[in-house]
RNA sequence: GGUCCGGUAGUUCAGUUGGUUAGAAUGCCAGCCUGUCACGCUGGAGGUCGAGGGUUCGAGCCCCUUCCGGAUCGCCA
């Protein structure tokens, strides 16, 4: 078997009635055949697409033929034929090259297959299970296919526009050091140092921070990171982003290039310009009007605080949430009286519960001005008139009001507006609303622990305007820190750096890291900030999740060649996997047996 | 760690109040068929009902345990 007189002429996808006439050698995977007894039809597939092949046994031989009819699904075939265009009454018009087909003149069965448990089309619909574990199979789909090549499409625009703008890409080490803070770390145990660990790195970081330090002024890396922590829909535990870092800058200059460089990705695969530049939001705004850091402003629902129509309103839900230091807010959806049943409104107080709201008050004003609500009777004149008012009630609308501590209010209705909006489908699928979130908190307090956490990272410098607040007031202290957001995800975020030793010694102390510790963990940082850092920062944005918002996916796993599953296992090689005895002594590891 | 959904033929699914031999579609196998394109027609094979235990005269169905997949809260930028 050679493929020497079979080389590809064309792609099966790309035969088109611009060939007519002309003989091409086409190779690929058998998608369907259609055996009508004197002559058999075969799609034929490859990376581009398909085309109907001809075995017909009036011209093509007694073998050739027999060979047609034996073809089954996902057979590998090459064959030599001629172009031909279709009669009209024989053009399908469901297929891009409908009009054509190929007349085989030669063929060779290249392989067999099994019959496969996955079948090759998007529509196909199998449990995740089984495309999980038929991975390379799964992968022959079309939009898997076009996912991964979007993909490609999109780093190369990354590098593309991180190149122009000179930045140099430097690849950072994946064995590295764990560090306290953030994602619990993937470890590898060392040989050489039993009882030693190298970790995987949650992102380049301090790297990329060192490699200002060293002068290379501006760095980008499209970069695998690793978190050892539960995974979502739009969480694996490895994940791919592009890493930057720019010396002497201040926040926006660093925004600029990564606005460019979104603007660059929309321009070369969606032939969109981005209006630049970005429009910002501030994180209290974001907090307060969208409940969420990372809002979804495609749709109106905002939140609005209806606390002052509560005091004194006489109805104790909301009154007790306030007087416990709480608020109350409500969201407006327009025009949703009517859809909002009872069986809808109970949907959504059980969906609200999930973010530990205690309820869901509602209330419903009708088209004559009357109003229904869950509230009723604690509904004074007084009452309903500034509550009314606070929201801008109009007839037809729907008000929803979460009562509790501030914490459990923005996130419980940050998730409802996007619930209801995503039930009344209220989104417009085709708008990308891309914005920077600015001026986030330096720090937040962990009520579990009893002491201040980094929000962002603790290498995180405060703006300049709140550095006094640091001594008197922590948790009010804004950094320069800032988040990029497309649609209701979170699909980046960056900051200036602290570039003096001894701002990054009080940094540490600031969130409960001793000395002695931060000597243990960060000394080499410590020291290096002495001799003549920059000032700096950066940015990191998530290459997964963009892919995923362009492709129009749910899912990383649409986009991702290898992906994992929810718990982080490898369903086609059965991985993570147990290892050889020799393998552990020669690390000097000794598993515990599993606890009974 | 919690909550919810799911696991029945290669695949996608149905399976009533617990009742004889567990069904359908598609795929697969064989035969027929020269213009199909979800080809058609005829026939056939194909099942550890995720696993283990229990209740029962009898379990795909009820109970317990457990494994696996998905969504999600916590966690995580």
């Amino acid at each position: 078997m050679s493929m020497i007189g079979f080389r590809r002429t064309h792609y099966c996808g790309a035969v088109s009635n611009a060939l007519v006439g002309q003989i091409v050698q086409l190779s690929g995977w058998v998608q369907k055949t259609r055996d009508l007894g004197g002559v058999v039809f075969v799609w034929l597939r490859d990376r581009e697409g398909l085309v109907q092949l001809v075995f017909d046994e009036a011209t093509c031989g007694a073998d050739l033929f027999k060979l047609g009819g034996s073809l089954r699904g996902e057979y590998v075939l090459s064959i030599k034929g001629e172009v031909r265009a279709r009669a009209l009454d024989a053009v399908n018009a469901k297929m891009k090259n409908g009009d054509v087909e190929v007349f085989v003149k030669e063929a060779i069965l290249l392989n067999k297959s099994e019959t496969p448990p996955i079948y090759i089309d998007d529509e196909a619909g199998e449990n995740e299970l089984v495309r999980l574990k038929y991975r390379y199979l799964d992968l022959r789909k079309p939009s898997l296919q076009s996912a991964l090549r979007l993909r490609a499409r999109v780093t190369s625009a990354i590098r593309r526009h991180m190149e122009e703008q000179g930045f140099t890409e430097v690849e950072t080490p994946i064995l590295t050091k764990s560090t306290p803070e953030g994602a619990r770390d993937f470890l590898v145990p060392s040989r050489q140092y039993p009882g030693s660990f190298y970790a995987l790195p949650q992102s380049p970081q301090i790297y990329k921070q060192l490699l200002m330090l060293s002068g290379f002024d501006r760095y980008f890396q499209i970069a695998r990171c690793f978190r050892d922590e539960d995974n979502r829909a739009d969480r694996q535990p490895e994940f791919t982003q592009c890493d930057v870092e720019m010396s002497f800058i201040e926040p926006e200059d660093i925004q600029g290039v990564i606005e460019g460089a979104f603007a660059e990705v929309f321009r070369a695969v969606k032939g969109v310009e981005l209006a630049l530049p970005l429009p910002r939001m501030t994180w209290r705004d974001a907090m307060e009007q969208y409940g969420s850091d990372k809002p979804d402003t495609r749709f109106a629902l905002k939140l609005v605080d209806v606390s002052d129509a509560a005091i004194g309103s006489g109805f104790g839900v909301f009154e007790q949430a306030i007087e416990a230091g709480g608020t109350v807010r409500g969201v407006n959806a327009r025009g949703l009286a009517e859809a909002m049943t009872r069986k809808e409104v109970d949907a959504l107080a059980e969906f609200v519960k999930t973010y530990r709201a205690k309820g869901l008050a509602w209330l419903t004003v009708n088209a004559d001005g009357s109003v229904r609500s869950s509230f009723n009777k604690f509904l004074t004149d007084d009452f309903k008139a500034k509550l009314l008012a606070a929201m801008d009630a109009q007839p037809g609308d729907a008000l929803f009001f979460v009562a509790d501590k501030k914490s459990v209010v923005l996130q419980s209705l940050g998730e409802l507006r996007k619930e209801i909006a995503r039930r009344h489908a209220l989104i417009d699928q085709d708008q990308y609303n891309l914005f920077w979130v600015t001026e986030f908190p330096l720090l937040e307090y962990d009520e579990e622990d009893g002491r201040f956490v980094a929000m962002h990272h603790p290498f995180t410098s405060v703006m300049d305007e709140d550095r006094e607040l640091m001594k008197t007031e922590p948790g009010a202290v804004r950094a320069k820190a800032y988040d990029l957001v497309l649609n209701g995800i979170e699909m980046g975020s960056g900051s200036i750096r602290i570039h003096r030793s001894d701002w990054q010694a009080e940094m540490f102390k600031l969130i409960g890291l001793s000395a002695e510790e931060a000597q243990l963990r960060f000394g080499f940082l410590l020291e290096a900030f002495k001799y003549g850092t920059p000032p700096h920062g950066g940015f990191a944005f998530g290459i997964d999740r963009l892919v995923m918002m362009l492709a129009h996916k749910d899912n990383l796993r649409e986009v991702i060649a290898f992906p994992k599953a929810q718990n982080a296992n490898c369903l086609m090689m059965a991985t993570p996997s147990e290892v050889h005895a020799e393998q552990l002594d020669a690390l000097s590891i000794a598993v515990k047996p599993p606890q009974a």
